[in-house]
DNA sequence: TCCCTTCGCTACATTTACTGTAGCGATACG
DNA sequence: CGTATCGCTACAGTAAATGTAGCGAAGGGA
């Protein structure tokens, strides 16, 4: 990749703090989400798109390519799938989905 | 304004899968910062927008309101803190800070 | 060859979300 | 009273996301 400069520096990166940086691009619209629909398997840009309610190809373009620069995805035959520091991450946050199930049976 | 009928409706919550409904919350701007910066300390709204590199009140506001309608943050004498479940919730990607470290020193 | 489909990806006008600045009413301290 | 901070909001400007359409390339019949 000859890579410009990334174009897509991130928010609140200052001090050299990683997390930040980290925390800045997974809270962009449809990356956690894509990351989640790529858990387990492969995706085509059109099956993703589908499985993420029909969100614009444009945006979804743009989140592939910040995913693939900072290396959690990878275009393949089979489409697009987490890397293997994308399975990691996905891992960090995969307990996620049992707080969800615990959290829509809270009091409120 | 007197709130007209729970504005904060998330996307892709279809077919009753809370995890959809919390990436979508987790994916808005500012979101996951703020759960991050009251890891472990209540803040003030003033101290929390010096924390979240000036953010614009209108948007911390926004998110506040969210999280805590989430039932993850409250308002306390002591400004703003994690409740319970935002502690359990943070728990979830607490590793997500190591993860962080690592993908800094990434290749590319 | 031509047609048809699907692929990844992009253009572009519209709509929505966020930013930045200012300032409100309430509370507290002198 | 003046001043300072609190949580929070108004509002105009800017940036980001949406929705629709369609591109060029690759593959599969007929």
């Amino acid at each position: 990749m000859p890579k410009p400069a990334t174009k897509h520096s991130v928010r609140g990166s200052r001090a050299g703090r990683p997390i930040m940086a980290l925390l800045d691009l997974l809270g962009r619209r449809w990356t956690l989400r894509i990351l989640w629909e790529l858990r387990e398997t492969a995706l085509t840009s059109r099956a993703l798109r589908t499985a993420c309610d029909e969100a614009s190809p444009t945006i979804l373009q743009t989140r592939l390519t910040e995913l693939r620069e900072a290396g959690f995805v990878e275009l393949t035959d089979d489409g697009y799938r987490l890397t293997g520091l994308g399975k990691e991450l996905f891992q960090t946050f995969a307990p996620l989905h049992r707080f969800a199930e615990r959290w829509s049976r809270r009091g409120s």
